[in-house]
DNA sequence: GTCTATAAATCGATAGAC
DNA sequence: GTCTATCGATTTATAGAC
């Protein structure tokens, strides 16, 4: 194995301890020295390989929006309009809320950002993300012969945005159901035209 | 004046120095003696009125929902379903996103759920402040006669927490536009019918 | 590139004086 | 009830050995 190889695989493996530490003890309370003894390293080997700890967070939060982006996409299928809705419900089932993916990403976006350079970092993801669900949207349209009613720009922020916000309180209150981002998106198919 | 009243004035002020440097800085940011220095007191009377920061932190949250509460229900007013829309649109416009108090509120919450009875004292809150904009909502409801296509509960979900969404994610990216969620307000009140 | 050791600073919380 | 002083614990980040 070659140098690169093996600084990337230490690289993978502190990404994935620490993805696998700040959810379940969040971004603050999850020390590096933690994430460092739990991947079989040392704390040097962390700063070898991140600068700093939000440094480190940014690479777990891309490490879950790929997981996502792929996980949705497998989810949704290419079915039916009935076998999509059903898809997307389930997929929201599972990871709205209970994963923690929500609370976390949200705990790391507001703890850090007052750091310099942190917000057009979280822009730019955030852009990125809702360009994703953008083009799922106009995909899925497109095969089902629909015309939204709306930029599916529009429709990928109002539903990103009512899966934070649903995320973020079931974070601390689970039974609040995820009902009303199914019935969003519901709505949103219905009030579709054929094209 | 009495004791009583010396200690609620304190309180008060230790309070209102919190909300203040928590919304500049945030939760996390903020130690505890920068709030009493500020207030003009020190640490021992910040311990005097409060037994731990997050029990602070929850005085904080209870002083933004009571503003955000009265400033609501003052901008919707009572004219027009017109004027109605118009008056939200502007207190959506002024308070989500840019003032930080969504962000803080989030901070808190995702930063604090693992401590022990956090969950709960959070749980609390959010269905109070639910059921106040449900209640909200019917009333506006009744006065113009109208009746929702869903129970007044399910819609307050669906604002409150697209508020939450968008209002995270603005506070690290303004340009996000608020737009969708007089969208929702919209397209709620389009799909009543007269009663 | 990683480890050990340590620096440097901070912060939450407590004890005792007044 | 508030202030001063301090503890104790933790954490990020660095310096130098290997």
């Amino acid at each position: 194995m070659t140098r690169q190889e093996s600084h990337a695989q230490t690289r993978d493996r502190l990404v994935a301890t620490a993805h696998r530490l700040f959810l379940a003890d969040g971004y603050n309370a999850t020390s590096l020295e933690r994430v460092a003894a739990e991947a079989g390293f040392s704390k040097g080997a962390v700063y070898s390989n991140f600068a700093t700890k939000p440094e480190l967070g940014l690479a777990v939060l891309d490490l879950i929006h790929a997981e996502r982006a792929m996980s949705l996409a497998a989810a949704v299928g290419s079915g039916s309009v009935t076998e999509q809705v059903a898809g997307f419900a389930r997929w929201a089932e599972e990871n709205i809320g209970d994963v923690g993916w929500t609370a976390l990403e949200v705990e790391f976006a507001t703890s850090t950002r007052h750091l310099d350079g942190m917000r057009s970092e979280l822009a730019t993801r955030r852009r990125a993300l809702t360009a994703m669900i953008a083009a799922l949207i106009e995909d899925q349209a497109d095969q089902q012969g629909l015309k939204l009613p709306m930029p599916a720009e529009d429709a990928a922020v109002q539903l990103l945005s009512l899966g934070i916000g649903l995320g973020v309180q079931r974070a601390f209150d689970p039974e609040l159901p995820i009902r009303s981002l199914v019935d969003l998106l519901t709505r949103l198919i219905e009030s579709a035209t054929p094209r």
